[in-house]
DNA sequence: GTCATGCCTG
DNA sequence: CAGGCATGAC
């Protein structure tokens, strides 16, 4: 829509209208060319104000409009009241041109003969004030004409009139901006044409007003057209605004005194660009309507293929390799836990296509390496696998190893990244999930205590393995995927060792990866912590954070780590004293005679203590230093040593030389 | 003052 | 297991 309007149809009706009501009522896509509009400069003020600025450039007009006014007009109150009133500008131009001021008080004009340009300036002056003189009248009982219709213009007026009382300078004001382009313009022309001209600009503007007031009126319906057909909430949601705009335009119209008399012939090109226009916005809008269509459509069919695919991938893999697979892997290729995982992707992150795309093909190549590091795997677990009697195992259903972390299974990492929603509920899962001990451990084999029933374990399954995935875009080596007490990888990649130290800046630098790191301890920390006992009963806090890659380390965290070591070797010592006051008291006369095996109380009672779910195989090391530890407290109570305050210091200061390596395996962030 | 540790208590 | 408190080392 080009709004270009010329210079000479400006009118401070018709202006008033346009300013005021169009932006109200145009279309946003309109509104850039409004702006550009010559017009829509004038959006702010009065207009008369703005002409005064407008034409403030030309100084030279406005200052001989000025002198003349000065001279014969208003001759009685120029001087300081001119100059107060018309501002500041008003004073430059008279600090430009203080020889005409001059020349008017001090002597006639005709001492100073001026150039003829400036004569024929004087003499359209003159001519504009003579037929202004009578319009003063008129425009000074404007305020019973014209301000009883608009009503922004009366306030103009009124505005106009209290100064044209006070220095009957309005009309003048505005004949100077009219004058000042004008004369710019046509220089020649008279004032007659220039009232006539003006008049038939000021009728072209409005109809020109019009029509595109009815154009923007058959826009909009057509935008409601468009909507309504393919969108039948939006014309809903569009009915009151619509109604609201009608009656904008309405007002504006009412407000605008376009009566049906002044419809003319909409002006042809205005027209047609109008209908250029028009047709633009609406092939804009179908064409982004159906690429917004389009995107939707892909989204579902590549996130439909990819869920198929996936489907077909687990069947063809949980058939194939069923008789080949270990069974923990079996337990992980389920059914039951995919339709678990697929639920729960389709439930809880429906517009993850994309992050399913970009895990798919990790997929498969996951479970092939899972398989084919199985055996490796295991043989590099075998120190720490538990190969209980059958004394001593609560529950052995299978006589398969009874590490947790033996289960570990790769076919976890299959890639899907949850949002951070997800992981927010995973991680408050993980922290106050259904299984307060291990024996809920995800991955569990069936053989491994579980205090939970297999429902609930699976629903809880399911979730830990969406959590291990999270970490996968990294690759085995950085799987941190512990979320607590999702440990799953422990022995999968067992060459690859990586510091906590490492990890933790790694993940600090990897937003995937934060994501799995604890902000707090989890049942499972301390079911770790518990089995890190076994070889450690005074570790360091750099041995903390080296074994709890997983879990960001605070001065809280640290503190609530080894406080919880510090109630492991409380509970230790009490056991301890428990049982040599015991000993002594069941009359053994020599040290040598206590031991402490797998089958002691006191062994019963710190494995219960530490390794409730029983599924992790207590070091030798361990049995010997209770057995020490058991030693030095009988020889302390036998020696009475006990009525010293602090005679257990003693003992500690002994125990604590007899802390052993930790495996390696526990520095996994999800050992267990 | 801070930190680690131990003891006591709930 | 955690909180509070006391103690001792730095």
């Amino acid at each position: 829509m080009n709004l270009s309007l010329p210079d000479q149809t400006m009118h401070s009706s018709s202006e008033s209208c346009l300013e005021d009501d169009k932006p109200e009522v145009i279309l946003p896509c309109f509104r850039r060319n409004m702006h550009e509009d010559p017009l829509a400069a004038y959006s702010n003020g009065s207009i008369i104000s703005q002409l005064l600025r407008k034409t403030i450039h030309n100084k030279r007009a406005i200052d001989d409009n000025h002198f003349y006014l000065s001279n014969s007009v208003a001759a009685a109150d120029s001087g300081q009241e001119d100059e107060s009133s018309v501002s500041s500008k008003d004073s430059t131009i008279e600090a430009v041109s203080p020889s005409d001021h001059v020349s008017t008080g001090v002597s006639p004009e005709g001492d100073h003969p001026l150039p003829d340009h400036l004569k024929a300036k004087r003499a359209r002056v003159e001519n504009i004030i003579r037929v202004m003189a009578g319009s003063p009248n008129s425009r000074q009982h404007c305020d019973g004409e014209r301000c009883d219709t608009d009503a922004r213009e009366m306030r103009e007026a009124r505005e106009s009139c209290r100064e044209n009382k006070r220095k009957q300078r309005l009309p003048q004001h505005q004949e100077h901006s009219t004058m000042g382009w004008q004369m710019n313009r046509k220089p020649g022309s008279s004032c007659n044409d220039n009232c006539n001209t003006k008049e038939e600009e000021c009728h072209k503007l409005k109809e020109q007003l019009h029509s595109m007031q009815r154009l923007l009126r058959q826009l909009q319906e057509k935008f409601l057209q468009v909507y309504s057909q393919e969108d039948p909430e939006f014309i809903v949601r569009e009915a009151a605004g619509a109604v609201s705009e009608h009656d904008i335009i309405g007002n504006s119209t009412d407000a605008c005194y376009i009566s049906p008399e002044e419809h003319l012939e909409t002006n042809n090109s205005t027209a047609t660009a109008n209908c250029n226009d028009r047709i633009k916005a609406d092939s804009y809008l179908t064409h982004q309507r159906e690429s917004q269509n389009l995107q939707e459509t892909l989204k579902q069919e590549l996130s439909k293929a990819v869920n198929d695919c996936i489907d077909r991938v687990f069947k063809k893999v949980s058939s194939s390799t069923d008789m080949d697979i270990s069974p923990q892997q079996r337990v992980c290729s389920t059914p039951e836990m995919q339709i678990s995982l697929g639920a729960d992707r389709k439930s809880l992150a429906p517009d993850h296509s994309q992050a399913e795309e970009m895990s798919k093909s990790r997929s498969s190549e996951l479970c092939e390496s899972s398989e084919a590091q199985t055996s490796q795997d295991q043989t590099e677990a075998l120190s720490l696998v538990v190969r209980k009697p059958p004394v001593t195992q609560v529950s052995s259903v299978t006589p398969t190893v009874k590490r947790p972390y033996a289960v570990h299974q790769t076919p976890f990492q299959f890639s899907y990244t949850p949002p951070l929603h997800e992981s927010h509920i995973l991680e408050h899962l993980l922290k106050y999930g259904p299984h307060s001990n291990f024996g809920a451990l995800p991955c569990m084999p069936p053989s491994m205590d579980r205090t939970s029933p297999d429902s609930v374990d699976l629903s809880w399954d399911a979730v830990a393995m969406r959590s291990k995935v999270t970490s996968s875009h990294f690759g085995h080596h950085h799987r941190p995927s512990s979320m607590g007490a999702v440990g799953v990888d422990g022995l999968c990649l067992p060459h690859v060792k990586m510091e906590s130290g490492e990890l933790q800046s790694l993940a600090e630098r990897n937003p995937y990866m934060s994501l799995n790191i604890q902000e707090g301890l989890t049942p499972s920390h301390l079911k770790k912590a518990k089995l890190m006992f076994f070889y450690t009963r005074y570790p360091s806090s750099n041995v903390l954070k080296t074994f709890f890659p997983d879990v960001k380390f605070n001065r809280c965290i640290t503190s609530q780590l080894i406080k919880w070591f510090s109630n492991f070797r409380e509970f230790y010592y009490i056991q301890m004293e428990k049982f040599a006051r015991q000993a002594i008291a069941e009359g053994v006369r020599d040290v040598k005679d206590i031991t402490v095996s797998r089958d002691s109380e006191l062994f019963r009672a710190l494995n219960m203590h530490y390794n409730k779910a029983n599924d992790f195989h207590v070091p030798d090391r361990f049995l010997e230093v209770a057995e020490i530890t058991l030693h030095e407290f009988y020889n302390a109570i036998s020696a009475t040593k006990d009525s010293d305050s602090s005679w257990k210091k003693a003992i500690y200061k002994v125990i604590c030389k007899l802390d052993s390596e930790i495996p390696e395996e526990f520095k996994t962030s999800s050992y267990l």
